[in-house]
DNA sequence: GTCTATACACAGATAGAC
DNA sequence: GTCTATCTGTGTATAGAC
């Protein structure tokens, strides 16, 4: 199978880091193509309007995220260790430079999105939240967990968490913060 | 004493309005300017930069929740129930237009703010983090609340829900969820 | 597929009349 | 204090040469 454009690709890569840094109004075109040592009119020929870029790039994102949640549930791990998992894989997007999760970055300007990218990130909580309820619910049922409301609004309730501590961790310019903030919220799921 | 200029004030209404919405760097002069009838070079003269009225405006937000925490500090409360009115006081600032907490809202262009207002957005978060691990020492010492770890990383734990929560409901469409986040979130503190 | 050149709208900001 | 007019930079986007 022929591999799509290298540099579509890196346009992605590019769009995807500054975007986690600064949301999606305050990144341009010519941001990007700084980066890349390209010009301006060759990252419209990969696509056309930035909604499509940014579109693209939340959809991406998303699939991305799903593979891994995928790959969580076909390990064989207890529902303890998954959650653990899922606050790792986080972890590792975090960067010192202010990088965070592009959705969560996103969700700030949410209200000046293209309608696209508004149901995408849309897509994305609900697929996190979705998730964290199966794991929640089996971790209930075997014992592992113990928590007084529906594993769906834990859930709902973790993904918060987890969305927050993002953002804390990075005004704070201590991004350790965020596992440590996570660990107690798992911590606390737990029967003892 | 005289009172400053009504039309100041009301730019800082409307752009605390916007800002809540749609973050920092989507907001214009235009913008503001349209809601209120009045010209671009208007809000110039009261404000001379973007930057100036960016960070008068959070430091009008931070100081006007210092004052509702120093309220609420003042009555004659249970632990529990100040937290209770601390969750109302933020569920008050969410309306079905998209609103949400202007520091929140801003967390996302956090890397793009003008330094003074990456400070006052700093400090907005700090002032939250310290009445949060106050009541929360309180309540323990009291023995109305229960919680593993210390009352300050239980604070920014409640922080970071709070954020999310907002976020998330928004995302959602659906504001009833932040006070169905947060509910679940202060019982979970509370002893038995 | 990338470039230069350019169009067009809008951003933040300033000058000066009223 | 607000206005009109204007400046300058930058944004997204397009046309057409290479």
């Amino acid at each position: 199978m022929p591999s799509l454009s290298n540099t579509r690709t890196h346009i992605l890569d590019v769009a995807q880091g500054l975007m986690q840094q600064c949301g999606f109004n305050a990144v341009s075109y010519a941001d990007i193509g700084k980066q890349l040592g390209i010009r301006n009119a060759s990252i419209h020929h990969h696509f056309p309007s930035k909604a499509e870029l940014g579109t693209e790039l939340t959809r991406r994102y998303r699939e991305r995220v799903k593979e891994v949640l995928l790959t969580l549930s076909a390990a064989e791990l207890s529902p303890v260790s998954m959650l653990e998992q899922y606050v790792a894989a986080y972890h590792a997007v975090i960067h010192g430079d202010g990088r965070i999760c592009l959705c969560t970055a996103l969700a700030g300007d949410y209200g000046t999105l293209p309608a696209d990218m508004q149901r995408e990130v849309q897509s994305f909580f609900a697929l996190n939240e979705r998730w964290l309820t199966d794991v929640l619910r089996q971790g209930q049922t075997s014992g592992h967990f113990r928590f007084s409301e529906s594993p769906r609004d834990t859930a709902l309730e973790l993904l918060a968490t987890l969305e927050g501590a993002m953002l804390l961790a990075r005004v704070r310019q201590e991004p350790p913060l965020f596992f440590q903030m996570m660990d107690r919220s798992l911590r606390g799921l737990q029967a003892t």
